[in-house]
DNA sequence: TACTTTTGCTAACGCTGTTAGGTAATATAG
DNA sequence: CTATATTACCTAACAGCGTTAGCAAAAGTA
């Protein structure tokens, strides 16, 4: 009797349409504008069916965040084989990452939770000008001290704040507890690579 | 008569208890949990009030977001100040950020639209480690075979997950639309500059 | 055929941002 | 000092949200 089979397979199908409308939805409209009820809606099913496939809608976001992981995963094995030299795999990898975050938006957005009120609220700040001239004058001064005189001062400013908040917003995903001296090595590091990356 | 006048201060006095209002709640839940209804209720007025003051609740969060960049700012400028030797400038403003954004991470998390569903999300994603094991091995065979061989090679997979992942979102926000030039020299040189800060 | 389990629904609770419309207090003009 | 205009403020609602309780109908089992 394959009634239990075709049941499950039918449940199986079911969380799969959730999954696959709620991607969609994501896409169409952003994370931010997903809802049950469009979900319910795009599935031709009731809201609280959606319910009895996963506990909340955290855990679709966290389906897709995995699926994101996973696709990204296979990107990076394949850019990894291209080379057994651990430089070039390093470097493959890193632009492989790279284009995977600019090709699937929406997944990266979905991975690491960006793109809250309004991505473009920063371009609504005039202070941030103002610590940009701030971070930019050593910059120049360092490049002009330096071997390389022709480094574009704008894109180590870019690079800088950049990286910066890269190791800043995953320490804070990570809710780093009791991980001082790791955050301190994390940080030297950091600026002695990039000091000692403009002075060539 | 300065009724005028009174007018304009009480005015700029709901305002600002709005904002300071916002921010509390900010501080207690985390700006996910703040709602018009509860600053209402925190300032003693009706909703519609809120609205003869901002025109809808991203702007209020904006304000905030302006308010932490001028903080920010002013931290920095004090930083900067501490020498006049450009790599020492840098060092300081640098670590300067740093600090900001841990000891002040509502406003740093407001500011750049951190945290979203559950910050601990990471953790319930085993595809995470798989694909750290899948950068961590060139980046130990590059210690290996570096200068430093003593190098860690978590901390490194750290860093440069995290710059990673800093220069993208930092792309993400700015909405990055026809700087594919930009981008390359951007990615390049965080690549180069990774790589031969493992070699030494 | 009678009973049990599964399936799916309606309707609600308590939130959210936002706004329409009315009332009461205040300021201005005659 | 009264009448008018303005401002300040509120109640109540709309439309949406995540989530759940409780019930009806269908499907499977005995």
């Amino acid at each position: 009797m394959g009634i239990v089979e075709r049941k499950i397979r039918q449940k199986e199908e079911i969380r799969s349409s959730i999954l696959k409308a709620a991607w969609q939805l994501v896409i169409e409209e952003g994370w931010q504008a997903l809802s049950i009820r469009k979900i319910a809606e795009a599935i031709e099913y009731s809201v609280p069916v959606i319910y009895d496939h996963f506990a909340n809608k955290e855990a679709i976001l966290l389906e897709l965040t995995k699926q994101g992981f996973r696709i990204l995963n296979d990107e990076l094995v394949k850019a990894k084989k291209r080379s057994s030299i651990p430089e070039k795999q390093i470097e493959a990898m890193a632009y492989s990452y790279w284009e995977f975050a600019f090709e699937n938006k929406a997944y990266y957005q979905v991975m690491y939770g960006l793109g809250m009120p309004s991505c473009e609220i920063v371009n609504q700040i005039p202070e941030l000008s103002t610590f940009s001239a701030l971070i930019l004058q050593p910059i120049k001064d360092l490049i002009a001290a330096s071997k390389n005189t022709a480094a574009d001062p704008f894109l180590k400013l870019h690079t800088f704040w950049s990286m910066l908040h890269g190791l800043i917003s995953i320490n804070m995903m990570n809710n780093n507890q009791g991980k001082e001296e790791l955050n301190q090595m994390v940080i030297h590091d950091f600026i002695t690579g990039f000091i000692s990356g403009i002075k060539g």
